[in-house]
DNA sequence: ATCAGTGCAAAACCTTTGCAATTGT
DNA sequence: ACAATTGCAAAGGTTTTGCACTGAT
C-alpha cells in the first residue's frame, strides 16, 4: 500500500539516489504529476504549474521530466504528437480514444517474450487505439 | 504472391479509386517508399528522392504520405521522434532498436481483444524496445 | 566553494497550412 | 474547363541547447 506522500517521497529519494539536486522546482513538478493518470504532457504540466509556481521555466519542467525518466520514475509515452508522462511505473498498457485523445492505463495481463531473432527484448507498449465510454456516447 | 509491382499497382489504384490524382510525383514516392522495410520518415524519403526527383517538394511528400495513411496503403509508426512510415500493411508488430533507432518489423500472432471496459479497441499495437542483434556486437 | 540546476532565449526539428501556379482528368 | 495537386514559404508546435546566474550540497 503506497500513499501519494509515499510515491512522492519515493520519487525524490530516487532523484537523490542519482545524484540529482533537490529543488523546490522539481518538489512542485513530482507534486504535480504524482497520482495523475491524465498522461499530461510537458507543457500542460508546465501551464498547470504556472498557478502556483509562475516563476518555473518550461525548461526546466521539460528537464525534469526528462531527469525522472532516465531515473525511471515516470514513464514516456510516445502515440504521436508530444511525448506524454506517466508516474504509473508499473507495468501497464495504453489506449488512446480517437475522438477525444485522451489516454487510460491498461493492466498488463500475461507476460509476453516474443521471439525476434537477435532481438534483446527490453520491454514491450502495446497501445490500443480505439473510442472510449465517453466518446461512443 | 505479390511482387512489388503488384503493390505498387494496388497502391496507386488505392489512390484512383479513393477519388486521388495519380501524379509523377506520387509514383515515384510510391515506387520509393514499397519494399522499403527500413520505416523511414518524410524527411527521410524526401531527401531520398532528392536524388532522382529534385524538384520534389517535401509538403509533397508530406501530404502523399498522409494520403496513402489515410487510404490504408501505409502505416504510420509513432514511436517518439519523427512519424515513420510503413508500406507493409499486413498485421505486425514493431521492434525499436534503443542504440541505433532502427526499427524492425514483428508478425502478429495471437489476436487480442484485451477487456478495458468502455473501450472499443480498433486496434492494437505493441513496441518492443530493445537491442538489435547487430548492436548486441 | 563547487558544481548542478534554473530561467531565458534561441535554435533545431517536426508538422501543417495558405496560396498562386500547374497539371491530371 | 474544373478541381485537385504542386512548390514555396511561412507558421505552429515540440524538443533541445547555450549561457550567465542562482542555489543545493
Amino acid at each position: 500500500m503506497h500513499s501519494l506522500e509515499d510515491i512522492r517521497a519515493d520519487v525524490l529519494a530516487s532523484l537523490k539516489a542519482a545524484g540529482l539536486k533537490e529543488t523546490w522546482q522539481r518538489r512542485a513538478i513530482v507534486d504535480e504529476l504524482v497520482g495523475d493518470e491524465s498522461h499530461p504532457t510537458a507543457q500542460e504540466l508546465y501551464e498547470r504549474l504556472q498557478v502556483e509556481h509562475p516563476s518555473i521555466s518550461f525548461a526546466t519542467v521539460y528537464n525534469t521530466l526528462g531527469a525522472l525518466a532516465s531515473v525511471g520514475c515516470v514513464q514516456t509515452v510516445s502515440l504521436g504528437g508530444a511525448t506524454r508522462f506517466d508516474p504509473n511505473i508499473s507495468a501497464h498498457h495504453h489506449a488512446i480514444c480517437e475522438v477525444c485523445e485522451c489516454v487510460l492505463d491498461v493492466p498488463a495481463t500475461r507476460r509476453e517474450r516474443p521471439e525476434i531473432p537477435g532481438f534483446e527484448v527490453r520491454l514491450v507498449e502495446k497501445v490500443f487505439r480505439g473510442t472510449c465510454a465517453a466518446c461512443r456516447e
